[in-house]
RNA sequence: GGGCGCAUAGCUCAGUUGGCUAGAGCGUACCCCUGAUAAGGGUAAGGUCCCAGGUUCGAAUCCUGGUGCGCCCA
């Protein structure tokens, strides 16, 4: 060891930088958070892009209820990259986010904390509830929303309760109701005769029950196909289809008899052993065996086979009252149980409902609220409860010798979430918006086309369930919502709803909020003049209906877009999980279109969902969820932002634990990047960039720029197509590849060992800056902290805007575009791959321990030999070896290098290897180099 | 059960109109450096391209049928 090593290690330019290695985002991201908003950054963004050429994506609202999980928060995070990435890239890009604020869950949760009480309140104050509920979510999710980095008009947000919106929402209603696309129609729902009140899906309680399982014979009257009547010479009349129920008393609203197209039925023929009769019957082919077991018939035959489609259109008596019904083709009959013929009544059921509207079947309620059959009934029915009503229809059945068999059954029935009691399917009256009225789903369609579909298969996704789609109800049997404001007639019960006098309640909601609707009486906000368009009364009840919440959130693109928020319609893009196509993107385009005939935005982007490691859906029954909010706070926004970033969202996105991990290390080392080069460029800050002579950089250096403009050619093609996986992948591998092992590396000798402001370490400063700037606007949108804190410390004076935010993406400089540069270069690493490989083999024999230690001889072939020769120091300094020799040579490979330890002597100062080294007196331990920039600091130190 | 997707190294992704021993980065193992240091560098090992048929001189790529997973319906 000389006694001088460390005077000399003093005259280094060793990086330094209060950039710390150390992240602490946890704690540095909120302080910075808090720093944007003291200087309200989204507010001068806005400032800033005035006038530019605007792009909105409009949020779809996240329902405010619970802490945000992982899959709000890839779509915020998603969303955030899209309108950051489209400020930067010049856009106006203003973002409002909203919350969908009415609805069950919120409701139903308000309810169940009120227990009992809940009876006692009227519905304004479980709306006050309902609101505080809410509001209590929206600012939650809110904190969470902004903890991840999401820029937006977070003071301002839209809400879906704000009197502005709910204003909206009527107003895009009375435009359907002007357009004629609104009607009222019976459906059927779950029911609670107990509570008399409407169920939602999520209100039922799965229990099982008893109740009587009935095989009935209808009698056929037309349809038989005539090889069954023929083999029997019997007439159609004497035929019946055996259907099979749980719910006899639901019979008296049966109108079909529901079959599966492709199963196979059989005709049979058996004697009855009560009464010796023999019976014709339409059994499942399959079942013909269980059923006749059922009563131990043996005396049984086949008269012959069927498709169900064969039987479509065929007609049979109802048992028990004076009507002729279809049989039709369903497709949810199985033969699991029964007799694979589905007993159907649309007043009493989902399905049979379903097939009631392809069918065009009445739909039949005979059952009142309280659960009673009504007047429609047959009379020994009126007035008995409908499961007191199953014994009587069984008796009846009986007696009059249509019923083959009945035992009690237990199986899974629903129940009522708070009075426990079995619920029915009952019909009520209900509004739909007509999906095929004026052609709405077929202007919707061609909408559709016009969109742009992000990733394309989008298209036909929605094109498939808007063709089919039945007509939407837009009725709910709630009080958490915007009311449907229809006035019920008090004399003749007919309704009252038309676009007029909706506009008259926009107006009262858009002042008084709708809670008016609930909390005054109804003679105080009548619109003027109100008259029932049947009877002429005068006099009106507030009807129950509130609407479904996904018309609340689907007329966004009126209370937000065209009013309301003044972001324009219709928006450049919505982006949403694939989910939405049934949801919200088909809410939002069928008002649109049945209001103004266009569709509300132009592009759609969806992702998939947060799945774990295994791909499998993320729940938190299964244990597997990574709550975001918590891995926020553990590992930092910029953590899961990388980690969303480098995903192909268009797929499902796998988290867990260990891609948290990874995306750490990631970050890391972009971090590590960044500090390398802000601890270079100390001491630049105090220099003008634009006075580096060009003429000054090396080749390496203008190769490095060259590789920094295909960087930026594809980063930015990337975010414009919104593929942020392509530009994490780019830019990552940039990183990685080109900077930190090769050229960083590299010119960690001129910056470290030269003179700190000779042309040479200038020069490699120059790059470095550009390098910095480039690559902390490229990142800006998935890193904003790291991004912010980098270019906090950016080296420069003049008119860069204080936040990276404000400024834009870097565009390429063609003057560093030299494709023969970037040949020669290919060869120059090929060479230093192989050259390094053989550094393996000396540091296996312990021959030496850095590369600086070896020398090494190249043998290439005749073509490469003038690049090479001529290159021959380049390829030293790129290999970081003592020096290169070149002959001509060849083998298997390319390039055959051999490699030994060094004949110099080792420069005390730069560590290099050099032939200079001792030629200096005054400095026998360094190299030339050194022996010129010690003395050229000694000297100016002594000038100074 | 139906509609729409997805399936290439442990992970994240490339693989252009079918044509090289299927690539990259990360991770891993081993090694080096100790002047980016709770950093940095190097080398290497990793793949029945989900499976099974078919078309073709030739298939990760095209066709058919499966399997698994996701979303939406039923």
């Amino acid at each position: 060891m000389s006694t001088n090593a460390k005077p000399y290690k003093e005259t280094l330019n060793l990086p330094a930088t209060g950039f710390e290695m150390k992240a602490n985002l946890p704690a540095r991201e909120p302080k910075m958070q808090e720093g944007w908003r003291e200087q309200d950054l989204y507010a001068r963004l806005r400032e800033a892009r005035r006038g530019a050429p605007r792009r909105v994506l409009h949020d779809g609202p996240p329902y405010a209820n619970g802490d945000i999980h992982m899959g709000t928060a890839l779509n915020k995070m998603l969303k955030d990259f899209v309108v950051r990435s489209l400020s930067m890239r010049g856009f106006d890009s203003p973002y409002v986010p909203g919350w969908d604020t009415h609805g069950l869950p919120i409701e139903h949760k308000v309810m169940k904390d009120l227990g009992p009480k809940a009876a006692s309140l009227d519905r304004a104050e479980v709306r006050e509830l309902c609101r505080v509920e809410a509001m209590k979510w929206v600012d939650v999710q809110r904190a969470q929303f902004r903890r991840l980095g999401v820029l937006g008009d977070w003071d301002d947000p839209y809400l879906t309760l704000d009197p502005r919106y709910e204003a909206g929402i009527v107003d895009v209603l009375a435009d359907l109701l002007d357009a004629g696309y609104v009607f009222r129609q019976l459906k059927p729902i779950h029911w609670c005769t107990s509570d008399q009140t409407a169920l939602a899906e999520a209100e039922l309680e799965y229990r099982d029950e008893t109740t009587p399982s009935i095989y009935v014979n209808f009698p056929m009257v037309a349809g038989v196909p005539d090889a069954w009547l023929a083999a029997e010479g019997s007439k159609p009349e004497e035929w019946s289809a055996m259907i099979w129920t749980t719910t006899p008393w639901t019979l008296p609203a049966n109108v079909a008899v529901a079959v599966h197209p492709d199963l196979t039925y059989a005709g049979v023929r058996y004697v009855d052993p009560e009464t010796g009769q023999v019976v014709r019957t339409i059994l499942g082919a399959d079942l013909v065996a269980r059923v006749m077991e059922l009563r131990k018939i043996t005396d049984f035959a086949e008269v012959g086979r069927c498709k169900g489609r064969e039987l479509e259109h065929a007609q049979y008596r109802h048992p028990f009252l004076d009507r002729v019904s279809p049989i039709v083709l369903a497709n949810y009959v199985s033969v699991e149980d029964g007799t694979g013929l589905v007993h159907t009544a649309p007043g009493h059921g989902g399905e049979d409902y379903q097939t009631g509207l392809a069918y065009q079947l009445p739909v039949l309620s005979p059952v009142g609220p309280s659960g009673k059959f009504t007047d429609e009934a047959p009379e020994w029915l009126v007035g008995l409860h409908v499961f007191a009503g199953n014994p009587k229809v069984v008796a009846h059945l009986k007696e009059s010798g249509h019923l083959y068999l009945e035992s009690p059954l237990s199986h899974s029935y629903p129940h009522c979430w708070r009075c426990k009691k079995p619920v029915i399917f009952r019909a009520t009256e209900q509004w739909f918006v007509g999906v095929d009225r004026n052609d709405l789903r077929g202007r919707t369609l061609e909408e559709i086309k016009q969109v742009r579909w992000y990733p394309e298969w989008g298209q036909a996704r929605i094109e498939a369930m808007v063709s089919l789609r039945p007509d939407w109800c837009i009725s709910r049997q709630r009080s958490w919502g915007v009311p449907i404001p229809a006035l019920g007639c008090t004399a003749c019960h007919a309704q009252l709803l038309t676009a007029e006098t909706a506009r008259h309640f926009r107006d009262l909601f858009r002042k008084e909020g709708a809670d008016a609707w609930f909390s005054r009486p109804v003679e105080e906000i009548l619109p003027p003049d109100a008259k029932c368009p049947q009877c002429g009364g005068t006099s009106f009840r507030k009807e129950g209906d509130i609407l479904d919440v996904w018309f609340e959130s689907g007329s966004s693109h009126r209370a937000v877009l065209a009013k309301g928020f003044e972001l324009g319609f219709p928006a450049f893009m919505y982006l949403e999980g694939s989910d939405q196509h049934r949801g919200w993107f088909q809410s939002s385009i069928l008002t649109s279109v049945g209001t103004t005939g266009k569709a509300p935005f132009e592009s759609i982007l969806t992702h998939g969902f947060v799945v774990d490691d295994k791909g499998r859906k993320m729940a938190k029954s299964e244990g597997n969820a990574i709550p975001a909010v918590k891995a926020t706070e553990q590992h930092g926004a910029d953590v899961l932002r990388l980690m969303v970033s480098s995903m192909d969202y268009a797929d499902d996105v796998r988290i867990s634990e260990r891609s948290i991990k990874e995306a750490s290390e990631a970050y890391r080392k972009i971090r590590n990047t960044f500090r390398y080069l802000l601890g270079n460029l100390e001491d630049y800050a105090k220099f003008d960039p634009s006075t580096v002579d060009l003429a000054t950089l090396h080749e390496i250096d203008h190769w490095a720029l060259g590789q920094l403009n295909g960087v930026i050619r594809d980063a930015l093609a990337a975010y414009e197509r919104f593929e942020f996986y392509k530009v994490h992948q780019r830019i990552y591998q940039f990183f990685s590849v080109e900077l930190s092992s090769f050229y960083l590396d590299v010119l960690k000798d001129r910056l470290y060992a030269e003179e700190p402001l000779g042309a040479d370490r200038r020069a490699a400063q120059f790059v470095l800056h550009k390098l910095h700037d480039v690559l902390t606007r490229l990142l800006a949108p998935i890193l904003p902290h790291t991004a912010e804190e980098s270019w906090g410390y950016m080296p420069h004076g003049q008119d860069l805007p204080a936040s990276v935010h404000l400024a834009t993406f870097p565009e390429p400089d063609p003057r560093w575009d030299d494709a023969e540069r970037d040949a020669r270069w290919e060869t120059l690493r090929e060479a230093r791959d192989a050259i390094l490989r053989a550094l393996e083999g000396l540091r296996k024999d312990k021959t030496i321990g850095s590369a600086q230690e070896a020398s090494v001889v190249v043998a290439a072939p005749a073509a490469d030999l003038p690049l090479l020769q001529a290159d021959r120091d380049l390829l030293a300094t790129i290999c970081l070896v003592s020096e290169v020799e070149i002959r001509e040579g060849s083998g298997a490979d390319r390039f055959q290098v051999s490699a030994s330890r060094s004949a110099h002597g080792k420069c005390e100062r730069c560590w290099n290897y050099r032939p200079s080294v001792g030629r200096s007196p005054e400095h026998p331990t360094l190299c030339e180099r050194c022996v010129r920039v010690v003395t050229a600091a000694a000297e100016k130190g002594a000038a100074s």
